[in-house]
DNA sequence: ATGCATGAGTT
DNA sequence: ACTCATGCATA
């Protein structure tokens, strides 16, 4: 058991509110403009009371042990946040209600072995957002008065004046959040809710029927097991309950999206909704993730019924909001976030190339050399080896000739393999294309 | 919208 | 030590 005094993510330092803590990396002499990587202020929570943490310092003692001494000492880059009790014991239901939760069957049930295909994908595009746009929108009063489709897409319109920061609202939300208009939307009629939108804003919001389907040949292979039973039904893009298909998924994506925004919802909002009326929270990131596809096939698999649900919660809100709870914020530590030096990431997207997978040697050596915790560049490897499982590759820009107005290409990402038979041992290549599923197997 | 980070569950 | 789901903080 580690306590707080050798376990660097336990321990417990000064608290600084807001960003007082001014970030130095300890040792390396502070010399921040030509150091590799900066470290900026974070004061975060989590929502993890406690409870079950008994490992998660194995490997920084490991780390630690051959870093020989050369580790930084940086106890000050944890903070930690005051826990409520309040809070820390809803946290604990929420925590229970994941462990047994309703989604544990969820027709995805395993995940096979991940093949490492190389999708040729320069990252060479930092991000470079606009400004933050925020969303605060009243508890009491519901989603309308949020500004016109402030995300809507890739370019990210906001409306300086209310906007803002995160959405992340604290807390809050009533049921008259989706009380909000107590009819339903047919489509084609436009809610009034959003007083503030205006047609323009909404490009392409009002055709529920906009059928671009980008992707023609594709083959339906490698997901889960799927009903397709070649009967009287051919295959219905529209699977609510049954296993959704990527086709499904990618479709199912674009509407929430479309409807989210017309019933003048954020991201945050629904994540928020989701925990208030099914027990399972989720940020604004993974809303957003799951729109733009950025999620494991998986992953996917599991959100799509909450979404859905709500989304029906949503615009027949009428009878049954029902739905009055407020999160509390936990505390607990968390590392800065680490800034890597574009030339670094650089190094780092050369040597992942190479191999995707260092082993702990060559990422001491790599962070040594590059200055870096080796901490870093082990989740440095693991982000980027999960971003090349994600529906949607960063790039892949087909042909500048043809450039749709999807906003992004889809790749797809294949799993299994393992089980079928040795025999194959194909390599299985993965054409960057229009679809999803665009996986072509080496026969 | 995305980069870096945490932690549970596996291998 | 890795994968996978998720999210805070940030651009």
């Amino acid at each position: 058991m580690a306590t707080a005094a050798s376990n660097p993510y336990l321990a417990t330092n000064s608290i600084l509110s807001s960003g007082s803590i001014v970030h130095s990396d300890s040792g390396s002499g502070g010399m921040q403009s030509g150091s590799a990587a900066v470290t900026s202020v974070s004061g975060g929570y989590r929502g993890d009371p406690a409870v079950k943490m008994v490992q998660s310092d194995f490997m920084q003692g490991a780390m630690a042990a051959s870093n020989g001494g050369h580790m930084l000492s940086h106890a000050h880059q944890w903070v930690t946040s005051l826990p409520h009790a309040a809070a820390a014991a809803a946290a604990a239901a929420v925590a229970a209600a994941e462990a047994g939760s309703p989604w544990s069957s969820s027709p995805v049930g395993m995940t096979g072995s991940p093949q490492q295909q190389d999708v040729k994908n320069n990252s060479a595009r930092d991000d470079l957002h606009s400004g933050t746009t925020l969303h605060h929108r009243p508890p009491h009063l519901g989603p309308h008065q949020s500004h016109p489709g402030a995300w809507g897409g890739t370019t990210a319109a906001h409306i300086p004046s209310i906007g803002g920061g995160q959405q992340q609202s604290l807390i809050y939300s009533q049921p008259g959040g989706f009380t909000v208009n107590g009819m339903l939307s047919p489509p084609g009629s436009q809610s009034l809710v959003h007083p503030g939108l205006v047609r323009g804003d909404t490009p392409d919001l009002d055709h529920g029927n906009h059928h671009h389907h980008h992707h023609h040949q594709h083959q339906h292979h490698q997901q889960q097991q799927q009903q397709h039973h070649g009967g009287v039904n051919s295959h219905e893009p529209h699977s609510d309950e049954d296993t959704p298909t990527s086709d499904d998924l990618e479709q199912f994506a674009k509407q929430f999206k479309q409807r989210r925004i017309k019933l003048g919802f954020t991201q945050a909002d629904v994540g928020l909704a989701l925990g208030t009326l099914y027990g399972n929270v989720f940020s604004q990131t993974t809303i957003c993730r799951f729109e733009a596809l950025q999620l494991s096939f998986k992953n996917m698999c599991k959100l799509k019924p909450l979404l859905n649900k709500w989304l029906e919660e949503a615009d027949s809100s009428t009878g049954s909001p029902t739905s009055i709870d407020k999160i509390a914020a936990q505390g607990r530590k968390r590392k800065k976030r680490t800034s890597i030096e574009v030339s670094v990431k650089g190094a780092l997207e050369s040597h992942f190339l190479k191999c995707p997978k260092p082993s702990a040697q060559e990422i001491s050596s790599l962070a040594d050399s590059l200055q870096l915790e080796k901490e870093v560049v082990r989740v440095w490897f693991c982000n980027r080896r999960q971003k090349e499982k994600r529906m949607t590759p960063p790039g892949v820009p087909q042909t500048p000739e043809d450039v749709y107005s999807q906003g992004h290409f889809l790749v797809d990402y294949l799993k299994d393999a393992s089980v079928s038979g040795p025999s194959e041992a194909g390599d299985p290549r993965v054409t960057a294309t229009s679809s999803y599923h665009q996986v072509i197997l080496a026969h």
